[in-house]
DNA sequence: AAACAAAGTTGTAATCATTACAAATAATGA
DNA sequence: TCATTATTTGTAATGATTACAACTTTGTTT
């Protein structure tokens, strides 16, 4: 919990209980959770946090850099506490995603639009996973 | 229309009306349209079409890799009758999505999950384009 | 510490994209 | 033609996300 605290400060990003929750949950949980996982791992010990708020936290979070939002899954966002640059793979058929580590560089130096400026690289690979696939 | 037609027949896919419309009017609109933009272009012409049959359409040419489904932009789906491998760079500020051509092999050999399967590759930037920093 | 202002949280009610479904229509084969 | 199957259509659900206004917490000023 403490790491998670200063992370966000490290960020900007005042630490409130719930963001630090989120937070939190996010570093020890490195599953790639959704809106609805991380809301059901925490209102347990949180008994008053709104869905509401996981969402705004994880707005605050993404948006300063803090997290990462993977839209890889296409019906609902996907959340990565782990923010070095990374690939990810999707399971379709169990539906995990696991991430996939790049060399350094391999998301650089495309030919991107004349004077465009760059915020977000995301690289998805869909599939069946070795495990779904021994079946 | 006769190209649309026989991209599909080339792809396994029956050329109904329907079919043929949606085909041809992707590969006639390289601007990554979403559904509604497809049901929008086409309704004039094909005055019963139905949105459904516009999802059910470009559920069934992704399917058979007819066509690419993009989902760059976390509210929607995007298609893109262009399906040799390519990037895509969304500029959030105006919403265009555009193009980017690879090298061969940029995106392969990657550190993928033992045993797995990849059926498909999605490469994201997202930005400003240089119409809109220019601004 | 009291009072005030700003930021964050909460629950409920919208919104919007997508899917489910069953009836209607069109295409195919005997 | 008749029967079977595939496709299309409109409407009604679903599910993720956002809007919003009331409430609470935190931080600041005196």
């Amino acid at each position: 919990m403490i790491v998670a605290k200063q992370y966000l400060e490290t960020h900007g990003i005042r630490p409130s209980q719930q963001r630090i929750a989120v937070m939190h949950y996010l570093l020890t949980h490195r599953t790639h959770p959704s809106v609805e996982e991380i809301y059901d791992g925490l209102k347990g010990e949180y008994s008053t946090l709104s869905k509401t708020t996981v969402y705004n936290t994880l707005k605050t979070l993404s948006e300063s850099g803090a997290v990462l939002t993977l839209n890889i899954a296409g019906t609902n966002a996907n959340y990565d506490g782990y923010v070095a640059p990374h690939a990810h793979f999707l399971c379709t058929r169990c539906g995990k995603i696991y991430d996939v580590e790049l060399a350094h560089s391999d998301l650089m130096g495309k030919n991107l639009p004349e004077g465009s400026q760059i915020n977000d690289v995301q690289l998805y690979y869909k599939g069946i996973c070795g495990r779904c696939s021994s079946k």
